[in-house]
DNA sequence: GCTTTTTACATTGCACACAATATAATTTTT
DNA sequence: AAAAATTATATTGTGTGCAATGTAAAAAGC
């Protein structure tokens, strides 16, 4: 590596670029740092319960409905196996939860939670309390970029790879 | 790995989870889900400019202002050393940019973009283009969200580990 | 019934993210 | 000015994300 002058080059491009390519007027880098952020402030509260954020994404969806195939997970929480299987088997290890293979289909691999696995939403509840607070957003501010989000998601899918 | 019943358990645990943890009314799944869906429509599109979405990120910010220092780059995109260094060390093989040790503090890292990595800012402008038309959002729409993001993002950062 | 196709999950490889730590250069303190 | 503290970047290790591929079971076609 070699060196670099002192002063840095001038500031700006000689040819300003069009504003639609300024970083902070992109929905995208909006949208990818504040997730990053939100996955920040949970950090330190799921690191208290053993978690990381995508396992509690996945526990979220088996508080819900356990008994979940993988695939049907992976619909729930929008990821696929390479991502789930690995997840899973920490979460298995940690005794979250069973891995069974299905007897009907034996393709499948049915996910459960463990009893220390169900123990774990009444804690899960508190740290979304503490994360609700720091939004620093009413309830009804929370619901509606919520909302927001949601139909955006649904766009972004429909129109992916067209 | 040992087998499961062939029909799943209740569908809904016997006691209704607190509303406030279904998956579909987190705002941080929200986030998160939608994210990822952003950075997969983006993939495609980058791919064909060998681009990674956070490589794209980081010329984002470069297109903007050249030859900012590692730290005042990882400021701008929210990364830091340790995703950052890796990242930069692959876009200067791909000659995207340049990075060149500081000559008046020589702790500092400069990074400059390459003619080639200027070069790629017209055709991301075209990237833009096809993005912004598969939300589905009308410009105003995108820019209303993109504020709330970013109210909500300053909220959290502001609130972490306190 | 047997082959072909599809489906469900697992594996591999690459690129993030980030905590924790290391190293070297600068600044501050004494 | 020498020692201590701070700062800037790099390194290591763990855990995602995801494309591409592999494998085995089930379904479809003949």
């Amino acid at each position: 590596m070699s060196t670099a002058p002192n002063r840095r080059p001038p500031a700006v491009s000689a040819t300003a670029p069009p504003s639609s390519l300024l970083l902070d007027s992109q929905l995208c880098f909006a949208l990818y740092s504040t997730s990053l952020a939100m996955t920040k402030l949970y950090r330190p509260y799921l690191v208290a319960l053993g978690l990381t954020y995508p396992q509690y994404v996945v526990l979220l969806a088996l508080w819900q409905r356990d008994g979940l195939t993988v695939s049907e997970l992976g619909a729930r929480v929008a990821l696929d196996s390479g991502t789930l299987t690995p997840l899973l088997k920490r979460m298995q290890t940690a005794k979250l939860i069973q891995r069974l293979r299905g007897t009907e289909d034996e393709r499948q691999v049915h996910i459960s939670l463990t009893a220390k696995g169900s123990a774990l939403r009444s804690k899960a509840a508190e740290v979304h309390e503490r994360v609700a607070c720091a939004t620093a957003c009413s309830s009804t501010e929370r619901k509606t970029l919520t909302h927001s989000l949601q139909r955006l998601r649904a766009s972004l899918l429909a129109n992916a790879a067209s």
